[in-house]
Order: C-alpha cells, then structure tokens, then sequence
DNA sequence: GTATACAAGATTGTATACGAAGAGTACGGG
DNA sequence: CCCGTACTCTTCGTATACAATCTTGTATAC
C-alpha cells in the first residue's frame, strides 16, 4: 500500500488516510503542527476535505484540535496512555470474549504460530516487530467479534496505540516474556472452551499488566 | 434551551446541537432525509458548517451516511438496539465501578432520591418521564469515573439511546418495576463500598437485563 | 530594561460557485 | 403492454474567495 491505500475516489478519504499514515510512520511527530493549507498543497488537493479528515483524526483522538489556531499531533501523554489502554482493556476483554465461540481451531493455530514468532523473537529483542505481531495475535482473537460498536472501539484503541509510538514493550523488556506466556494460556483457555466471563477476565488482565508494568518502569524511571 | 444552546460562536457546533436536537425531540424521525442546503437554509448558514456536523453525528451512530447520496437519520433498527445495549453494558458497567470509589454519601442521597421519583411514576406509567430519570440515576453513578475515554463512551451510547427514542419501558413495562428494585440494590452495593468487580458486574447486568427483557418482548411479539 | 499597545502575518472558519454522481422520469423500441 | 435508454433534476463533493481570529514581532512609554 505504498502510497496509502487511494482508490476511494474521495479526497477527503485520501486526506485522511495520508495523514494517518504519516502519523503512525513518524512523519507527523507528536506536538507537529498540521497545518491545512500546506497539508492541502502537498496532497495537491483543496484544504476543504484536508479540514475534514483532520477533523475525523481528531474525534479518533490521534490529533488535538483548538479552535481558531489549529490542529497538533496528539503525544505519548502517559496519562493518555493510561486511559487509551485501560479503555482498551475493557472493550478488547469484551470483544475476546464475545468472538471466542466463534473462533474455531485454525484461527487458535494461526494465533499460535504468530505466538511462537514472537516467543522466538524475544531473542533479537526487535520491540517494533514484536508489537507488530502482539497486534496480529490479539487480532485473531477479537476479530470475529459479533458486534460491530465494540469491534470499532477496539480497532480505535489500537489506532491510537500505534500513533503514540511508545510500543511499551521498547520500555519494559520484562514484560514481553511474560506476554507471550500468558499468550498461550489465554489460548488455552478459549480452546478449552471456557465460560465468557472468564476469558474476558483473562484478557483485560492481560492488557492491565502491560499497563501496570509500564506505570510501574516509568515510576521507578521518571523520564 | 429554547433554541438549542447556540453560545458557542461557531456554526458549525450551533448545527450540531440543533440537529441533533431536532433527533432527539423527533422533529428528525428516523429514516428522515436529512438534505444540507435545506437545513443550512433553515439555520441561516452556509452548507459547510452544517455538513460538518452531519459528519460528527454520524461517526456518532446517529445518522447514516452514504457517498453522493446523504444522510438519513438513524432508525430504531433493532439489531442496532441490539449492539448500542450491549456495548454500553460494557462500557457503562466499567465506568460505574470505576467511578464508585469517588461516589460519596451526597451522592448516594441524590441518586436515591431519583429513585424514589421513578419508583413514584410507576403508578402513573409515564415512560418519557421514566427514561429521563433513568438517565439522572445512572448519570450519579457513572459521572465520577475518572477515564475521560470511558466515560464519553457512556455518553455516545447513551445519546445513541435517547435518538432511537425506543425507550424500552414503554415497551416492556414490567421491567421498570425490576429496574427500580435494581437501582436500590446497586446503590446498597456501592454503599458498602463492595468490591469494583462485584459493582462492574451487577450494573452490566443491570443493562444486560433490559435489553434481555426488551428482547424477549420483541420475540414474543413481533411486530 | 521591562511592560504594554499596536500592527502585520499567518491560519482557521464560513460563504459562494461549480463540477460530478445518483435517482427519477419520459420517451422510444420491442 | 413491458423494458431499456437517455435526459433532467436533485444533491453531494470540492475548489476558490473572503472574513474572523489568533499569534508574533516591534515600537514606544515608563
């Protein structure tokens, strides 16, 4: 998708996407200044749909909007982090639960081989490879979620993991090996064909313990 | 708010509020072709301003948008109801348990004594009246959480809620009953300061509970 | 030297205008 | 009488233009 998947027909579609990806690649860095004229020019289209793709950045929490002055990339705010990932842990826990009686035996496998990548890479130590493939493995689990609010929620969530870059696991090693650890039993658990409830509980602890691991480095460690 | 709170200066949010009220009061009915030039001539504005708060609203859920054709207000579509109930279970449940250890004496007294109002209009059936309180009681219990994500999620639900102005109750008047002896048991709950799990589950089951009811209800009779 | 007032520049907010896509309708052919 | 096609009409999508607002730099008074 080199130039940032652009066959929607729709500019403002296009604005949107391009702006996206430059944030998540780390174009647009945290506090960087989106300006719609230049955006406009750059994309070789008029500021109109610009404004409104940044607008919809900006109800997805990627961008920060003050009236009258303008639109800044949203940062690694660890108070924002706190609260995209204990959001996050709510509605993935919910989604996981809600889609494992609909995941069958080769969604468990594709989820363990991913798993066992990540287990492997745990020896090079390459944190952004491995986020890459904790979002590919936790995907398999809540993707076939029934209820499409939730789903979005989660997708949001994720969203705005990947554009705050702080990827946790660069910040607490420890952390990964515990991971993929609990990986396993939460597979575990679904194939063994567990009550809801307690694949949920299973799966936002999952999520909270980064989170904790992460309170506590930066605890220990303030920046 | 004769005139759906236009202090704000900008017309773009003045065209928010109005249109969402007009949804709210049923000005809108669901289905209702929502046409720009025709509403922006209305609020003696320019398309642009109010094309943008069609856009807030539909990532809202309250209007459906379709390229090169527009937006039509969203409808009572029961599998919609469906999936608006079930994820403000979630997220409703999370932010009440979150927010209970903030929840003082004053507001225990407050939310009982609406309560009380709710439980009084069980006589006169009066479900406007009833969902409105609905909302108060619940907005005691919930207001406090201190994750912003969280608890502007409550909010969309529940403004999702009051657009498809289903209103349950006057559906499954039963329920209300049930409702009423919920609340008091939840509030005793949060009173003895019982565990967040324990809090988190019974209010998810609270709403659970009434869109199971509603659920039932539409089983048996379909329309 | 510092603070304040003012002006110039930059950027967003809104209006108007035009082009594009879809829905409905009338006409002609089968 | 039914179906397909072309046309018109409505409405959205985008571009351009202008007004409103904020920020910033500078000059002046104290």
């Amino acid at each position: 998708m080199g130039d940032a998947g652009t066959a929607t027909s729709s500019k403002s579609e296009r604005a949107y996407n391009s702006v996206k990806a430059r944030i998540a690649d780390g174009t647009y860095s945290p506090g960087f200044r989106l300006v719609l004229a230049k955006i406009a020019e750059e994309l070789g289209i008029s500021v109109v749909p610009v404004r409104e793709a940044i607008r919809r950045l900006e109800a997805e929490g990627l961008v920060t909007f003050e009236r009258n002055v303008g639109a800044t990339v949203a940062g690694i705010d660890p108070i924002e982090y706190l609260y995209t990932m204990q959001t996050l842990s709510i509605v993935e826990g919910a989604a996981t639960a809600l889609s494992s009686p609909l995941i069958g035996p080769a969604d468990i496998a594709r989820a363990r081989a991913v798993n066992e990548e990540m287990r492997e890479c745990l020896q090079h130590f390459d944190p952004p490879r491995f986020t890459l493939l904790n979002k590919d493995f936790h995907s398999v689990l809540f993707e076939n979620c029934p209820n499409p609010h939730i789903l979005n929620l989660v997708h949001r969530g994720w969203g705005r993991l990947a554009s705050m870059r702080s990827s946790t696991f660069r910040f607490v090693p420890g952390r990964a090996h515990e991971s993929v650890e609990e990986h396993e039993a939460l597979l575990q658990l679904i194939e063994s064909g567990a009550d809801a409830a307690d694949i949920e509980r299973a799966a936002r602890l999952h999520r909270s313990a980064t989170l904790d691991a992460y309170l506590a480095q930066t605890g220990a460690h303030p920046s």
